[in-house]
DNA sequence: TATATAATTTAGCCTGTGCTACACTCGGAC
DNA sequence: GTCCGAGTGTAGCACAGGCTAAATTATATA
């Protein structure tokens, strides 16, 4: 408690490399990635419930995405418009939202990925609902060694989840 | 493709609880747990970090938050005051930080589970370096029975990780 | 003791992501 | 052909969490 300041600006420079020891930066590092991953996440869940509905109902709506993200329309709808920007998804004033080829693309590895840590959870015992609880989350922060990993544990994603999915 | 519209109003509701099928409401659950998530994150791994900077030199300095965040030390100085306002942390003008009672159970919690996440990661055979990036984003969505799991596989947290750590 | 410099505070600014309230469109029922 | 209601759009707000620039304080040391 009533310790003497041992970290005045001197003695406290940037606790060099050591190996084992993580470091300043390697922990900066650490944030930086999952700040990133918290940037393209709604991207990433987006382009795949939109995927999602155009298997399931051939369009998806507006009001259908704010249904399943538990979202106002207005959210939404300022959501899309960044999407567009960015390349992921088509849109029209009172149309449906499509996705572009790009979007297409990062949906079928969003998808891929989700499936499979929800096998791997299930795989160690947790239940289903709360794997899918866990899962939406999880998901956004694994690297490839990693899902690498989850897959070789789990093995491949068994069948397409449900059916078509 | 040119699917016919299937899905205007009328028959796009709800989408009623049949087991097995997810359903809007359950994503909406499983999206919304994620965003709470986030909100809690920050406050998580900024009671982690200070309570590690606490062992280590006997205090808490903005200056090495934003080091090991890698944000300006402005970011680190507004984040502070709103855990004060949450009653995590403690903070005058130019005197370091320090944990309240209620921050120091948060961290002690936080730092086990971190470490769990990292354990399991190794022994899915993910490397070091790359455990410890993404279990950074991993941990916060963890939930309580998913974290049963991974010690049950992973076994208790080995050692209390490096040394005191 | 004086001073240089590191650390902190304060005052703006931005973007992302959430909301309510209200206006508008479009399509199906009548 | 009209009209009503579900779906959209738009305006305006709030908050979290980033930033830079400039002013201020504390402390190490000369
Ligand atoms: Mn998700
Ligand atoms: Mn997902
Ligand atoms: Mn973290
Ligand atoms: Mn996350």
């Amino acid at each position: 408690m009533a310790q003497p300041r041992k970290s005045t600006q001197a003695n406290r420079r940037r606790g060099g490399p050591r190996p084992g020891v993580p470091g300043p930066d390697d922990q900066a590092r650490g944030h930086h990635r999952t700040r990133q991953a918290h940037l393209v996440e709604v991207a990433e869940d987006y382009v795949e419930t939109i995927a999602d509905l155009l298997e399931v109902q051939g369009e998806a709506r507006a009001v259908d995405l704010a249904r399943r993200f538990g979202v106002s329309h207005v959210t939404v709808t300022k959501t899309v418009s960044r999407l567009q920007e960015a390349g992921l998804v088509t849109s029209r004033p009172y149309r449906a939202i499509f996705l572009t080829p790009a979007g297409r693309r990062l949906a079928a590895k969003c998808r891929h990925r989700h499936r499979v840590v929800v096998e791997l959870l299930r795989k160690l015992g947790v239940r289903e609902g709360t794997a899918r609880l866990d899962a939406e989350g999880i998901e956004h922060h694994i690297s490839s060694e990693t899902l690498a990993a989850f897959e070789r544990f789990a093995g491949r994603p068994a069948a397409p989840e449900n059916t078509a999915r």
